[in-house]
Formats: structure tokens, sequence, C-alpha cells
DNA sequence: CTCGTTTGTAACTATATAGTTAGTTAAAGG
DNA sequence: CCTTTAACTAACTATATAGTTACAAACGAG
């Protein structure tokens, strides 16, 4: 019979109920894909019952929505806190070493995206919470870009929107990829120091690309 | 009752089903990844009868590996076309427009690839047919990058993985990423014009990192 | 010609899966 | 208190899915 619920003295929390299951779902995207993802797995490991999970996000693709939403967010929220008020040359390696950190902390978030762009971008482009979410960002590199072209030191045609997807470019594609790249070249590039080397050559490069 | 096949007049061409499922295959996990295609689909698409998919390659990892191989095969093929014996700048920026072209052409090769990474590429590990793969086309630029150090055109200390990697970069994640970058940042990235003025920045800056 | 092997087929099965049904219980407003 | 609504649950279902069974026809070696 079903709705003989026993008196459960569980306190209501909707808020940390969602916060749970966007944590697992995260994590399940993350590892399988969206098709791969098991709606019961994410049940179980959010502690939410299933039915939940179908209340607050409508169906397996309105979660996988929320949680690119939630990627984006803190994506954005993050880069919020970059502080580029330095000399333009020191700022733009603080810069690069946050992309390249960021991605390097955060996994999840190039799986995830890889996920989205298997699928075209049909769920993102739905979203009214992530068109022009990158513009904060871009405002900030755009403003040190233009300090570093008044100073001198930085070319004057720079388009941060370019420079940004080519920090990414380096960082995301060197991290998402270090599996089959390590296999097709016969060289390990997870190892600490492949890393250390390969965040030099980002540093290295993009001074070399916005150099006047 | 099974087995109580039809008189079919098909004629037996195991090379040819083989190859049918294979392409049927590479379409599927382009576009769903490893967990989201369809044995049957992949069968009904091919012609071929499921059965002889299990004949052939085991499981449906088997399948995905049998894909691998030859996405990989290809793509080693086609740089053994690649000719590089033209003065090192111009040698270097038909290197460059290979590797685009190639992930134009062949947008199956980005899905297929981040699938087997979001897996952490053991499917790739367990193939026998892969490892070092990437060799011939490493040797072929490293070749190019020393004929330019020696004649002052091109740093001598750069190292031909490296410089491989940066050039992928660059083409795989801006157009593996194209729908989710053109949302992020509100601007159309997937117009010949952007994918025209995309090709001549990766130009520019691969110059620019390798200049002496 | 014949007998084992390879290539092929249709129908089947056990199970996993997204999504539902039909309820119960905590809490907030009056 | 009592009523209404939002939060929550166990058990269920229709269907899709990877993988099989049991056979048959073509082929090739001897």
């Amino acid at each position: 019979m079903p709705g003989e619920a026993k008196p459960t003295a569980v306190t209501r929390n909707p808020e940390r109920t969602r916060a749970r299951v966007l944590e697992a779902a995260r994590n399940a995207f993350a590892s399988h894909g969206l098709a791969g993802a098991r709606v019961d797995a994410i049940a179980e490991a959010s502690g939410a019952n299933k039915r939940m999970i179908y209340y607050y996000f409508t169906d397996k693709e309105g979660l996988f929505l929320a949680t690119l939403e939630q990627i984006y967010a803190e994506l954005s929220a993050a880069s919020g806190t970059l502080d580029l008020d330095a000399p333009p040359a020191q700022a733009l390696a603080r810069y690069i070493d946050f992309v390249w950190a960021y991605y390097l902390d955060h996994p999840d978030t190039v799986t995830i995206l890889n996920s989205e762009n298997l699928h075209g971008g049909c769920h993102l482009k739905r979203s009214d919470k992530v068109a022009d979410l990158g513009r904060p960002f871009v405002d900030k590199l755009g403003l040190l870009l233009r300090r570093g072209a008044e100073a001198g030191v930085f070319r004057p045609d720079l388009d941060p929107v370019t420079i940004h997807i080519t920090v990414t470019a380096m960082t995301y594609f060197f991290l998402g990829n270090n599996t089959t790249l390590s296999v097709f070249f016969g060289r390990n590039l997870a190892s600490a120091k492949a890393r250390r080397d390969w965040r030099q050559h980002i540093q290295a490069s993009v001074k070399a690309i916005v150099a006047a």
C-alpha cells in the first residue's frame, strides 16, 4: 500500500534537499555524462526521494540544466573575486593562473560542459541565466588589456574574448583530454611536472601573443 | 520459432558488414556519447543484424574501442599525407591549417574523443593499436621546428609535442565548445567569419609563440 | 560431395530506467 | 485549533536496453 509512510522525524529543508540533489547530480553527470547518469543513483547519493527530483527539476534534462546553471554561476562568482589591479604583465600572469587553477580544481566543469556541447548546447540555449554571463569576466580582462596597451607593453588591437578563449583553450584542452593525449603521444601528461611545465607554457605563450 | 530464417539472397561480405557497423557506430557515439548511443539503432542504421555486432565486437564497449581505433587510424593516415617540405614559416602555416581543417571536417572526432576522456581513457588504454600513434606526426613537426631553429626564425628550445598540443587545443576547444562559448560570451562563434578570424588568430598566435 | 566453420537471422529475456500514482506529514496562516 | 499548502515517501509501471538463444545458410578445405 503506498502512502503508509512511517512517522519520520526528518525536519523539512527544501533548500538543503535541492542542494544535495544538485551536488549528487553534478557528480553523476560529471562521471557518466547526461545519458550515462542514473536518476536512481542521484536520488540514493543525495538521500532524497526520487520523486523530489521530479518535483523540483521536472525531469532529467531539467536537472541537467540546473547543474549547468550552477556550474556557470560558480565560475562567474569565482571570476568576480579575481583581482587584476596590478601592473599589466603581472596582472595577466595572475589572470592566467586563475583560469588554470580554476579548471584544475574543478574537473567536473570540464566534463559537464563537454556533455552539453555533445548535445549542441540545447539545454543552455533554453536557459535565461547563463547568456552573456562571461561579460564581467571579459570586461575585466578588457580593462587589463587596454591598460597594457596604453602602457605600451601589449598590442593595442587585442580582443578580450579572443584572449580569454585562448587561455581557456590551452587550459581546458590539456586537462580535459589529458588521458587520450598521454596515450597518443606515449607521454605521461598527468604528472605534477607535466602540469607545472604546461602552466608555464601557457604563461609564456600568452605573453608572446599579447606582446606589443 | 527462432531460426526459421527466410532464404535470403544476401551475398556475404563480412568486411562490408563490419565497415557499415563501424560507420553507424561512429555516428551514434558522436551524436549521443557512449552511454547514449543505442546498439539497436546502430544495428538498424547499418543494416546489420544486432547479433553480428556482438559477433564482431563482443559488446558495446568493444564497438566503442573499435570506433576509437578507427578514428585514430584516420587521423594518423591523414597526417601522413601532410607535406611540410617548404620554408619553415610557410610550412608551419601549412601545418596549422592542416590541423584546423582536419577537426573542422571531422567533428565526430572531437565528440568521440571527449567521450573517451569522460571515461578516463579506459578503452584506449586497453588498445594496442593507438599507443604512441602520434609519433610520426610529432617527428614531422620536430623536423620542421629544428629546420626553423637552424634558419634562425624559430626559437631553438621548442618541443614538438608541446606545440602540437597548443595548436590542437586552440582548434579543438574552439570547435568542440563552440555552442557553450557562444552562449557564455553572447557572441555567435559558429559563423563563417568567426571561424575565419579564429583560424587567423591561431596562425598569428603560434607564429608569436615559436618566433626566435 | 561432405562436414566443420563462418556469417547470418528472428525472436527472446532479464533487467534497468525514466517517470508516476496515490498517498502522508510538517508547517504556516488565520 | 483547524485548514490549506508545500514538502515528502514507498511502491509501482511501461518501456527501452544490452545481451542471448537457437537455429540456418553459405562457404571452403579435404
